[in-house]
DNA sequence: AATGAATGAGCTTTCATTCAT
DNA sequence: GATGAATGAAAGCTCATTCAT
């Protein structure tokens, strides 16, 4: 655990201890599963208290749902920054949609971890629903339109919702080969797999990204 | 439960019993998780005694593993029989193999239940992998090997281990969607969706299929 | 398991299970202890079914009580043989009463680990009492005498009584020595032990035997 | 159980009731064996919560280790202070090793309760073994080395070895029948059964002692 | 008479949560 | 605010016993 100093004054300290309690909790599920995260584990490794959870979270439940709230919110913010650097043609951003999936930022094993974890309690407590979703409907509409601009742009009449599902579900099933077998993972095959499909349907427009 | 009428005879009735607790637990792996499938929870729903899941598993475990491993090699059975009962033109036995993911008799809650549930373990416990994977080697050969067929008919060029790629990353992020949101899932959009994909990979030769 | 052939006769082979229950039962004592003494261990080795023992035994329980009792009768019969086949002088037969405690029939890994295992169920039990004693009142009787008359031969005056609680506390520690080191146990020494004793009391009585 | 009166302070709180399940585990296993020795019963006779155990003690197997290890370790104490405290003539060194045994802090129902309990799980935990060896070596080679000084002071040439364990032994087959027939068990004749057999070895030495 | 599938009470252990310090 | 000893419900598993075959 590479854990920051510990602060000084009484609100900093307080929210330090908070923030390792929730790290360590990631570093946890991400090891052992939902089922295999306890709060013993949590605290030995943030080093705190058994009670502190409670005193920080309302309980082990609220705990997990801040850490997943807090993962979607870090992606979210994600690929909303790299769209705003991204150059305005609707080819570049949308370039930079889809490599911002690839982003180690976002494909690492904490992040699929938790989300493939949570995921698989979806069903069970369909609160989770909103938090781990396949890309939230602001992303969806982003990519729709980004598709339509292309369409204008090139002349062609793709159906930009089916290419916008096309294209979400492809890049969600890359993560889950990554999460899958992540030593084995080639991300440089995987984004040349996505631009192919670009390319084929816009082409020229992709021309030498991702290639292999 | 739907269960089917008591058997008679010993050896019968002890098999009708394995199989209530084998379908118990899927319903109960589909409901709550891996981590809230209890025995007492797949004793109740299957009407037997408690000890019995030991009897015929030896731990909660094996039964797990069990289920998961039926699970399995139905799927394969499953692709395998629509592939033999397909034409044999490539386009389409590559078109049976999207048909054979989509059938009520693979996507249906129960069977991505289970799926995504064991593959939120797989970090915890790395023996699920080879029965949880992404499309097993032997369907992805296949797929290789028909996209191979298709260059040859029609003399395009594309990379075959890409578009395989890109093809099970897109039924598998299509799986994800359905697992989702199985309510408002559109087993036909899914479908445009893949075939859009291959039809602008190669013009005409799945013309019609899977158009909404 | 070195079981006899299967038997004719509809009562024969019934009694030839039985025996094979009881051999079985013994062998799982000694191997694991009562606590670890299954049902389910006991027909393993025995090769019958596991219902066979409610029809032969009451209980598990009386099955363990059979066990030890037919074990104490065969010890008791034991040394009265040893003693019937001994010469009359009361040297003699005190030398066959220790010499019968050391033969192999008696000094064996299954024999003592039994009496053991039934011993540490005394306090529990308090019916197993009787059949696990230190010693029968009758062979304490016979032993008391014997010094009596070694006392009248020899003129020397040893208080029997002590000297036969010496004596049953002897040949009790000895055992207690072989059952904890089995592999280490040397029965001539353990033997010049105790007629180094009984030599010191009667001396020349016991000349030249247990002599290492 | 007379238990000691709740100590103030939370880390005095913490061994108290740590104390307490293990006083409880003796009195258990007195009472009902190492077969009938549960949990449940420790913790309702000690009056503690189900989960302390596992809180103070990883398991229950660790509790039993650490009841047998304590008991050991005291019997160990016990005859070394008693040989520290007597005089320095070998014959008085002795004396005071036979007396060791035969005071009620070593020859109590609790003590010998525990001992026979754990000597019946030899054969199946050898890893008992050493904590319930019939005297350990150090006792034995101290008992060699007086017999020896005996030897040495009168004349006599006893074998020092065979004496020792004939001793061991006898004493050992005493505390068999105290363990057996605790209310009957007379300790002064058990002790002038011991002395007698040592006054006759070494006439006069131990004269006066243990007579009854 | 003999079988062995099935039962369910009872076992040890885990672990989120509480609360006196 | 923070601690961690203690709780006790609930988990998986064992196993003597039953009884339809």
């Amino acid at each position: 655990m590479n854990s920051e100093p510990k602060p000084k004054g009484r609100e900093a300290v307080k929210l330090w201890r908070r923030k390792k309690i929730i790290d360590a909790t990631i570093e946890i599920i991400t090891r052992h599963g939902i089922a295999g995260t306890t709060i013993a584990r949590v605290v030995e490794l943030a080093d705190v208290s058994m009670g502190l959870v409670n005193v920080h979270f309302k309980s082990k439940d609220a705990l997990l749902t801040e850490v997943l709230r807090q993962m979607a919110d870090e992606y979210k913010l994600h690929w909303r920054h790299k769209l705003e650097v991204a150059a305005l043609e609707p080819a570049s951003r949308l370039q930079a949609l889809v490599l911002a999936d690839f982003d180690p930022e976002v494909l690492n094993l904490k992040t699929l971890g938790i989300w493939f974890a949570f995921r698989a309690q979806v069903r069970a407590r369909p609160g989770y629903l909103d938090l781990v979703g396949t890309r939230e409907s602001e992303q969806i509409q982003t990519t729709v339109e980004l598709f339509r601009k292309l369409n204008r742009e090139t002349g062609l009449e793709h159906d930009a919702v089916l290419l916008t599902r096309a294209l979400s579900a492809m890049l969600e099933g890359l993560w889950t080969e990554y999460y899958l077998y992540p030593g084995e993972f080639d991300r440089d095959g995987a984004l040349a797999s996505v631009f192919l499909f670009l390319n084929v349907l816009y082409p020229g427009r992709f021309q030498g990204v991702g290639v292999k």
